[in-house]
DNA sequence: AGACAAATTGACAACGTTGTTTATTCAAAT
DNA sequence: ATTTGAATAAACAACGTTGTCAATTTGTCT
């Protein structure tokens, strides 16, 4: 590899005077810095960024840890936001592993240190708490779709509440009055929310003593879990006769549609349908096409370096979680 | 940050011993051996990677670059795979950018060079031909889910050609005898692939001249592209009268069922459903549950950075397209 | 021309490691 | 008791860079 020595040879000067142009000191005269470029150029030198690392005490790396991919494959935008605004402010993210089954996330956070990360993102492939071992607390972190159970960790997360309550207006407001919400498993954080979200909408309405909230659509038999979303809903709609169902996720809207099409319900005439997580092609591919909400993965991801670097600089040292807010596709289904 | 000198000055040795202990040199008396480790676990000491490598000149970092997230984002598991297959290696991931829509390829390129990576990765979201810059050329470089032009670089991809066969003869395997493929735009390096599997499995039943081949479910309507699966699949089957249908991708199949739902026709009984993707929860969540071939992501994650690192080492210098097989995930549908 | 300040450059140390060479320790062999 | 040789440890240089500070060059003013 060409060492910015070689540069300073070809160029005719000190190999510092080549630092000062790599590093756009003013300092340099304009005739030896066009030499010196034209050097860099022709031999392809390219700054050994672990020698300057070394030297400099700072690596503007970023750890980006994530626990294993679960069944919403859309999270990899958290990434992809936390990787862009990295590039923005000059860092390097280093993902470290996506699947750590074998890796523990101790094992994760020492090739962190190892390469000295000025601070770590840990990101949850679904909005849960997580308690990270005591490690974690030796650097910078921002929890990202997940959160400290203690809240004594810096968290961004969607606002689950927000869209929930934000789509049930939206569909008291176009006029649908008997709302059923076929809500994920309580066990899981989003779902709590949602129906506080849900249940506060109606609240406005003055008819929150008339709405249907199905509690979980899959099974668990023999240890394995069933998805019992066509026969919940069929009962839903029998007992309830609701003019509008909210549900859970896409993947529910999706069994949804075919109990619909078979009791030939108009998706958005007869009945209006919204869901959670826009999830890539599913709700545009659906006819009619599907008004979801989307989870806001992508700007929790930029918001989590964002959050990172400032912790670094100390320019904000609140630990508060900070909620993102969530966007409705508004589509042809309610 | 604790340096090895510190750790040296703890445990009462010269610094050179503690390096020694580091790099499991055996020369070292137990006696001082045990004082080091208890020094180094005490004070919490992290070697330098970055001081490491300026010193032995190898890095130990592989460079993954991928293009664009395209629609299909089950492909995470590319990274999936090369992560794993990279820390079984002792070899560092360095994800570069997922989404280089503002820096180049060339700009990723140079930050891996900068990092001193000693190969790279180039992933492509979706099978098909990359023309990348000569830059490329001045690394070990395996490309993945991609290939060049004039196959002059080392490539893994997805044998769909097999995958067709395979799911086709074991159709007629099945009885199923009138096969109507709704593929995809044949534009798509898969979709030609896919049909020629598709018409030797056919051939060698000798009923090729005996199918129905629709080319592309898409239509492009001033600029942008919308989905004509109803129409065209509703077209195929009161045309053709298929005893099962060969679909493109999952979301084809998707839309399929609805069509056959509406004609009442049963999948897995009247006629016959196979796919492509298995993505995600897709198959599982229909009625019945459908038979879709897997593109083998995970495993040519793994494949390219063992190609790579033998390419590193010299030890396989071909530049040969590596295909991997694809897998059915056998289910109801036929 | 000479003096002085400003602009520019270079010499050298330092960062935290590892490779190489040299020094020390210690037990066994004479 | 001395020599030998192996085992162990230390000293020092080196990797490619940047920080510090002294040295040199350049330009301006008298």
């Amino acid at each position: 590899m060409v060492t910015i020595k070689q540069v300073a040879k070809r160029a005719g000067v000190s190999f510092k005077t080549v630092s000062r142009v790599v590093n756009n000191d003013p300092t340099v005269k304009e005739e030896n810095r066009v030499k010196i470029l034209a050097a860099i150029e022709e031999l392809g030198y390219q700054p050994n960024l672990a020698a300057r690392m070394v030297r400099k005490k700072n690596s503007d790396v970023i750890g980006f840890i994530s626990d294993e991919i679960s069944t919403t494959p859309a999270s990899v935008d958290i990434l992809r936001g936390a990787q862009d605004r990295a590039w923005e402010l000059g860092k390097t993210l280093m993902v470290f592993n996506i699947d750590p089954k074998k890796p523990s996330a101790s094992n994760l956070l020492e090739q962190c240190r190892q390469h000295r990360a000025e601070g770590v993102v840990y990101g949850a492939m679904y909005h849960q708490p997580v308690k990270l071992p005591v490690q974690f607390d030796q650097q910078p972190l921002v929890m990202v779709n997940c959160f400290d159970p203690n809240q004594q960790r810096a968290a961004i997360i969607p606002d689950d509440e927000q869209a929930a309550y934000d789509v049930t207006l939206q569909l008291l407001n176009k006029g649908y009055k008997r709302i059923a919400f076929l809500n994920l498993n309580p066990k899981i954080v989003a779902a709590k929310l949602r129906l506080s979200g849900f249940l506060t909408a109606l609240k406005e309405f003055s008819i929150d003593d008339d709405q249907y909230v199905v509690e979980s659509v899959e099974k668990v038999v023999e240890g394995r879990t069933i998805d019992i979303t066509r026969e919940v809903a069929d009962r839903v709609i029998t007992e309830f006769k609701p003019d509008a169902i909210l549900c859970g996720k896409d993947l529910v809207a999706l069994s949804l549609y075919f109990v619909l099409e078979r009791r030939d319900l108009r998706v958005g005439h007869d009945i209006g349908v919204a869901s959670f997580d826009d999830w890539d092609c599913i709700p545009q591919i659906l006819v009619p096409s599907l008004s979801s909400v989307a989870l806001p993965y992508y700007q929790m991801g930029r918001a989590s370096v964002t959050r990172l670097v400032n912790l670094i600089s100390g320019k904000q040292t609140s630990l508060a979680t900070e909620r993102v807010k969530c966007q409705l596709s508004s589509r042809e289904s309610f």
